[in-house]
DNA sequence: TTGAAAGCGCTAACAG
DNA sequence: CTGTTAGCGCTTTCAA
């Protein structure tokens, strides 16, 4: 039952102060060249570790940034962490990255949570069902600097890395519309939620510089996971008339169960009968037969760039409360075989 | 500048000591219940939130759980931290997930953060690169349990949830044999690493018991990425000799890339030239054509297990280091069209 | 049922 | 260059 041993330990082993073991652990020119060495050797011979609780509620900073994520096994979210983790790696911080699943109500534990363990900063990108930027008010009533990235709220006055999916969305649309595309449908995610609703505005923009009338019923909600995907697409075939020849969906998950359910269930052709497109580039977007054209992101950009930020304003908090800021990441279009009708 | 409120700004506003605001916060019988209601409502009113370095700090216990995987966006990792979060959130502990990148040093730094934050528990799985569990024995020198799971080491005596790694890959192979494969080559990770260990001993296994020759040239290794996979089978193209009829690969990640490439730059059809099978049933695995026969691992369980198992330890710390506890982990063969040479 | 006092392990004045 | 002292915010005896 070896304990935990402490700096006091060291102290009556060397016989020395504790202050001047702190010192002496923290590198501190304050103390002698050969005390430095007893120490750190004691130390390690001891195994001795900080104990970065006592540490850091005498210091009041943790050396650390919280990251909220919806999923971590989305390409987007897993690239964007590897972004910010090199990034604050190279400052000398750690992050701790939780995961909302895309629930509000596990989202706001995971921000307590962080606030209680007294992060430097936060990193969140928020959940789908996140109405608002209440729950982050903690963080700004105490001045702990948040940068949001991808999801994100205009309301609550947060600094910001976003991605330009108005853009995005309308490129994708006017690449289909240039292969000869009409009747476009739309499948988006939570129109309240402002990645969705601005490639829903993009799409629109699309159709009206072409002049193709938008209707009503080519706009498809849904959560754009799998099954949903599936429903709709369904649905879609189940309806009178005549059937869309394009689809613009909000995320490469949704276009991918599509493609694959046509492949597997009808004798829709894509892109031959339907021409698909979607938002993210996730791997399997390039590996799918044919390949899905789609949005790229540029998820590690975004995410450095959020960590970036993030530590500038922790460095200047003047600057964190007093400005807001907002960085637009560019899309760019990955054109693959689910949008080459002519197969030239 | 809200400065941080403490209990004792609490127990100011409301007359009462600082420790009775504590029990009260806590729920503790020791306090009546109008004076509960008056410190709950004053803490919500001032938002109020605990200091845990100072709480931790003083009982001693964090209610945390270190979680440090290779790569948080490899499915097999993602799948078994849902499962690992869906056990201890029942049990009022949170986790901290960590990703070495597939590198000790990382991942040495990793753990030891972990320690000096003093997490209740630690659940790891390797990097390829750990040599030993050298670096764990702080843990187990101070009495803090470990589970390790997937990537394990026999020496050190640790507990672990582990994979079937060695029946799966016979059963992968067998599978193949049946299929009438004659000529099978092996894509391995680094044999020091005990999965591939296994794997390949289950390879050879299935190769001795169909009296099959064994060849050293027929087993390549690598790190299994999408890179070396591409490298692998150009190199074995290039070889004189007849081509294999079969490729067991050592994950999914590299059979995805071998498929890709021979599609696009060979005239090898799979399944009819060359059967490919792989491991950990990546999404883009039922995604590709044709789809990717592969080894399901059930990471869900292994990661409610591993969760499970140190959950059990930290209550009961006897048991922890008295006993040493290995669960295997079924494998599951999951076959697809990559692997099905008459198509029936 | 509440208060007083001590201390978790560390750091940071201040003193010498 | 080193020691003394106080205190970060909380919990927990002990006492009333």
């Amino acid at each position: 039952m070896t304990n935990n041993i402490t700096i006091h330990d060291l102290a009556k082993e060397l016989k020395l102060d504790s202050s001047t073991i702190s010192r002496a652990l923290n590198d501190s020119p304050r103390v002698g060249v050969k005390t430095k060495e007893r120490v750190l050797s004691k130390a390690k011979e001891l195994g001795y570790q900080r104990n970065l609780m006592a540490s850091n509620l005498r210091t009041k900073k943790t050396m650390t940034i919280g990251v909220v994520v919806p999923h971590i096994s989305r390409h987007f979210f897993s690239e964007a962490i590897d972004g910010i983790e090199q990034v604050v790696a190279g400052k000398g911080y750690r992050v701790v990255i939780s995961q909302s699943h895309d629930d509000f109500k596990t989202e706001k534990k995971i921000v307590d949570g962080l606030f209680m363990n007294r992060v430097d900063g936060l990193l969140i990108s928020s959940s789908m069902t996140t109405p608002n930027t209440e729950h982050l008010s903690i963080f700004t009533k105490n001045n702990i600097p948040v940068v949001l990235f991808d999801r994100y709220f205009e309301k609550g006055g947060f600094s910001k890395v976003v991605f330009e999916d108005k853009k995005g969305a309308f490129n994708l649309t006017q690449h289909m519309i240039d292969g000869g595309c009409k009747k476009i449908y739309h499948l988006t995610g939570d129109l309240e939620s402002q990645i969705y609703k601005q490639r829903y505005l993009g799409y629109r923009e699309a159709l009206k510089k072409n002049d193709l009338k938008f209707q009503k019923t080519f706009v498809r909600s849904s959560n754009l996971n799998k099954e949903d995907a599936i429903k709709i697409i369904k649905a879609i075939l189940n309806e009178k008339g005549q059937l869309p020849d394009a689809l613009v969906c909000g995320n490469d998950i949704s276009a991918l169960a599509i493609m694959k359910y046509l492949d597997e269930n009808t004798s829709i052709r894509v892109p031959e009968d339907i021409v698909i497109g979607g938002f993210s580039n996730e791997p399997a977007s390039d590996i799918i037969k044919p390949g899905l054209t789609t949005i790229d992101q540029h998820p590690f950009i975004i995410g450095k760039t959020a960590a970036e930020m993030l530590l500038n304003f922790i460095d200047d908090k003047e600057k964190a409360f007093q400005t807001s800021n907002t960085v637009v990441v560019r899309s760019e279009l990955i054109v693959r075989g689910s949008t080459k009708k002519n197969k030239s």
